[in-house]
DNA sequence: TTCAATAGTATACAAATTGATACTAGATCA
DNA sequence: TGATCTAGTATCAATTTGTATACTATTGAA
C-alpha cells in the first residue's frame, strides 16, 4: 500500500480509516524501529546496522528512502571521507513520537513479562 | 517475523528493543486497523468486510488468527445458521488500546491536512 | 602498499506475505 | 426450486521482504 494513489487515497466508501491512513505512513516492517532510534537525536547509517544487526543494508536503504520520501527523516550528507550521513527526524517526523513512545512503553511492559513466563 | 523463536526471540545482542517486540505482535499489515475497529466492542467477520472493503477474506482470516493466537482476541461462535462469530478484544488485547488511539489521533489530524494539501 | 572504514548501489535469488478467485454448508426467503 | 446469507477454505499468482555477494570512492593508518 505504498502508492498512496491507488492504495488509500482512492478509496472512497467512506472518509477513510485514520489509523489506515497511519498505518500507510509508518506500516513498513522496520520503520517504527528506524523512527524509536532517531528520537534520541540523529543517528548514521552504520549506527543503526549496529544496533539492529538483523535488519540488512538493503532494507535499511529501502526503508529510511520510504521515510525520507514521505518527509518524516531529515538526510544530512557531510561532505568528507570516509562519507558520514545523519538521519534525523523532520519536524513532521516528530509528531509521531507519541504513537513510537506508546509502542516502546508496551513492549517493555510485556517483554518482560514474557520472558518471565517463559521460565 | 512471526515465529518468535526463530525471529526476535533467539537475538541476543541486547536484552531485545521493545518496540520491535511490540511491532511483533500487531506489525501485520491490517492487525492495527482490526484493532481500532474492535475497541467500540465485538464485531462480526462480515462487518468487518464491510468496514475495510480492501481487506480480502484470506488475509481477514489470516490476521485473525494470529491475534488470537497472540491472546489479543478472543473469538465467540454462535452456534446457528447462518453462522454467526464475534471478534473482540481480550483483556491483554486492551492493553495495546493506547498505541491504536494514538494512531487514530494522528490519522485524523493529517489526513485531513493532507487532502487540503492535495487541492 | 595494502587494509579498514563509510554509505551506499547492483544483481540475483529465496522466502514470506499478500491478493484474486472460486468454492463450501445449511437454513431461510421468494 | 433457486437465490441469499454467513464464515470461512483452497488454490494459485503477484508482490514484498530478506539473503548473499560483489562493487564503488577516498582517506588514513599499519
Amino acid at each position: 500500500m505504498r502508492d498512496r494513489r491507488s492504495g488509500y487515497g482512492e478509496c472512497p466508501n467512506e472518509e477513510g480509516c485514520p489509523v489506515e491512513y497511519t498505518l500507510d505512513v509508518i506500516g513498513g516492517k522496520w520503520k517504527g524501529v528506524l523512527l524509536y532510534h532517531m528520537i534520541e537525536g540523529p543517528i548514521r547509517f552504520n549506527e543503526f546496522r549496529r544496533i539492529c544487526p538483523t535488519i540488512t543494508q538493503r532494507m535499511l536503504t529501502l526503508q529510511l528512502r520510504e521515510l525520507e520520501e514521505d518527509g518524516i527523516v531529515n538526510r544530512e550528507v557531510y561532505p568528507q571521507v570516509p562519507p558520514k550521513v545523519e538521519y534525523s527526524l523532520s519536524e513532521f517526523g516528530s509528531t509521531l513520537v507519541p504513537i513510537i513512545l506508546e509502542m516502546k512503553t508496551w513492549g517493555e511492559k510485556h517483554k518482560k513479562l514474557s520472558s518471565i513466563a517463559a521460565r
